[in-house]
DNA sequence: ATGTACATTGAACTAAAGTTCAGGTGGAGC
DNA sequence: GCTCCACCTGAACTTTAGTTCAATGTACAT
């Protein structure tokens, strides 16, 4: 079936505006009544009539006996993040730069329990991560060997490397100029997270 | 008042995520029952309970003998994107973790013109970008001296530092192993844009 | 032990809102 | 003139959904 939204009267156009802004300001649509009396028609079954030519019509879907079950049918599309254009390669052709996806960074690091840090100093240069940039955490208090991680010691914070051998914990910065730390057994030290990501504003 | 959103109890966070997530991703709000039936609860007036101690708290409010009337109302601040803590040293202590402040992953390359890569090789490594990390790039034709363009040379693109200088431009990787690519002035060369940022998911 | 907050049931009641039927305009087109 | 259609009224009916009251159980703190 064609696109039939443009062949709408003017009153249902009317009607249909006047439904959306109020699911939209209000965050829940009028009754049958409430619309009749925003439009002056004085029975529910005037308004009946238009809701079943707009539901007819493909831009509202309606369940039967419900209150206010109105749905909007959107037509727009989600376009949320930043156009992903591909590859770009060391030197080497790129396939199609027009393939037009959209990469949504916000998602990449999804779910509750991210946090964000910025990092000061060079103790993980070797990781190419730089000073000023900013890491996304994710929560958790355990790490396997080699992992990234965010820990607590002393009320320091640090990113290092995670290394748990001979029932010693080593945190290890990735820079060769700086020594690891070992964490004694007795001291205050927790792990807050693992590296997630890693962000930077150039 | 103090915000008391956070006193929420387990159950009443649930419920209260139960009508947003109606409400955002249906169009129409529960009504009693619907919540009470998702949630096991038999009675419309266990519901109602949960509902008043919500309404007390500020997070929704409901208009009396209503269907479906309820509205959630949204806290003022903006909850985009994720919690920044401060930051992290290199092993000197951090201010105060809990400073709490929203980091806007998304904003932080903000406007229209930007647009993602990703990167494969290691012809950029010195500059601290890995084979597999996203780019952000925004369009602009013209750079100036030092700055990291993404190229497009005989239709290849490539990601170099941008120098013009003795009428001649050079783009140069930032690996030592790898040698400049001098523009010919003939040749089909063009700038997409500058790097903006890099985003690296581990 | 006693009070309080929370979570819930069950029954009864009321109000709101959807639906349907039987009409009644007024204009456009044949 | 006739018919179709969009638009509407009015009344009656049904269903849904909100509200209230009385009461129960549990956990927890005083």
């Amino acid at each position: 079936m064609a696109e039939e939204s443009d062949r709408l009267t003017q009153r249902q156009r009317e009607i249909f505006n006047y439904i959306r802004e109020k699911i939209e300001n209000r965050g829940y649509g009028p009754t049958v009544r409430e619309i009749g009396h925003n439009f002056g028609i004085k029975s529910p079954n005037g308004v009946m009539c238009h809701l079943k030519a707009l539901e007819k019509k493909g831009l509202i879907s309606r369940e039967g006996f419900s209150a206010r079950a109105i749905q909007v049918i959107q037509p727009k599309k989600n376009k949320k993040g930043l156009p992903f254009l591909g590859s770009v390669a060391a030197g080497s052709p790129i396939q199609a730069i027009a393939q037009e996806e959209n990469l949504d960074i916000e998602n990449l690091f999804h779910g509750e329990n991210h946090f964000v840090l910025q990092v000061r100093g060079f103790s993980m240069i070797e990781d190419h991560i730089q000073d000023g940039d900013f890491i996304v955490v994710k929560k958790q208090e355990n790490a396997i060997n080699g992992e990234r991680v965010v820990a607590m010691i002393d009320n320091e914070v640090t990113l290092k490397r995670f290394f748990h051998d001979r029932g010693q914990i080593r945190l290890e910065p990735c820079n060769t100029s700086m020594n690891p730390i070992i964490v004694q057994p007795g001291s205050d030290a927790k792990i807050l997270g693992i590296l997630a990501g890693v962000v930077r504003k150039c």
